[in-house]
DNA sequence: AATGTCTCTGACGTCTTCGG
DNA sequence: CCGAAGACGTCAGAGACATT
């Protein structure tokens, strides 16, 4: 079997742009890892407590709470959680929902947004939404999706707040035509799939047959930083997925994620995370020690 | 003590991006 | 489309630490 830490952790996740529900145990729970959907937690019978961006974050139970999942995450403790809904949204998807651009901005910068009301979708809802999503019926399927569109529906309107604060920069509208949202799935497809290469912002705006100045406006406006920025993040979160889960060198580290000089990595690194590679090392081990429960790595 | 490895920084010329 | 600003690649080297 192929080493995890080998290959992108973007590439581990199967169909991820198919909506989908899970429903796991409290000790079924990945290590660090990191997808591009948006990801959307329930948990049940207890609160969980969560490693974003290297902040703990506390999702008290029948809460919901989202964030985009091309942040390094994972789950540090599961007091008394029986259960967790775990809900990924595609992010075109996510980009078409109808609900107001600044909870969109927010997720799309990086913050960890809850609903402030508790048990807005309970047990049942989840677990019918996971059996639908593992049934053959297309019509069971599109139920679903609307019920879960209803959902963050729900979300925006009864209200939510921020629990891991992000700077959101410019707020950008987010209202877009259906072909512009699949340009920008499809720019977010390629970078994930080749940021380790030495890509540039032709190659992206080549593969999906736009003009080059094109696509860059284009992804600026929606994204609200440049496609070249949103490489160099994949980058640096691959980086620190693999600084906080192996021992493999810096060197190695910084070539493996793309970066064909040291220098350039040291610099994007501290620009992004503030602190040198090693000392981002040395606290995610101290965090760990402290407050890491043993849980099983993702092998899928 | 000498040597090697790893981490990190800086200088400098070239290239690319992005705003106007 | 163009020019300025910023990013990049390359190279050199310092400092800390481990090994011989």
């Amino acid at each position: 079997m192929t080493d995890p830490t080998e290959i992108s952790p973007l590439t581990w996740q199967q169909a991820d742009e198919i909506l989908s529900v899970e429903f796991r145990q409290p000790g079924d729970m990945p290590g660090y890892h990191w997808h591009r959907q948006v990801e959307v937690n329930i948990p049940f019978g207890g609160p969980v407590r969560y490693l974003i961006n290297d902040q703990q974050i506390q999702l008290p139970e029948g809460h919901i709470g989202l964030f985009w999942g091309v942040i390094p995450h994972r789950l540090i403790e599961c007091e008394n959680c029986t259960q967790m809904g775990v809900i990924n949204i595609p992010l075109s998807h996510f980009l078409a929902l109808p609900v107001d651009d600044l909870l969109l901005n927010k997720i799309l910068h990086g913050s960890v947004v809850i609903s402030t009301t508790k048990d807005l979708f309970g047990h049942h809802e989840v677990l019918r939404w996971h059996n639908d999503s593992r049934s053959n019926s297309h019509g069971l399927y599109q139920l679903m999706q609307e019920e879960i569109v209803l959902m963050m529906k729900r979300v925006a309107v009864s209200g939510w707040q921020e629990l891991l604060h992000t700077e959101p920069g410019k707020l950008h509208s987010l209202r877009m035509n259906e072909r512009k949202i699949r340009y920008i799935q499809a720019m977010l497809s390629f970078i994930s799939e080749h940021y380790y290469e030495a890509i540039r912002v032709n190659d992206v705006a080549e593969q999906i047959q736009l003009h080059p100045n094109y696509a860059m406006n284009l992804f600026k406006q929606v994204m609200g930083y440049s496609i070249k920025d949103h490489i160099t993040m994949m980058k640096i979160n691959h980086a620190r997925a693999l600084l906080a889960e192996t021992n493999r060198s810096i060197l190695d580290i910084s070539l493996t994620t793309g970066f064909s000089a040291m220098s350039r990595f040291y610099e994007a690194f501290q620009k992004l995370v503030g602190i040198t590679p090693n000392q981002y090392r040395l606290t995610t081990r101290s965090n760990a020690g402290v407050l890491l429960l043993p849980i099983e790595k993702e092998t899928a």
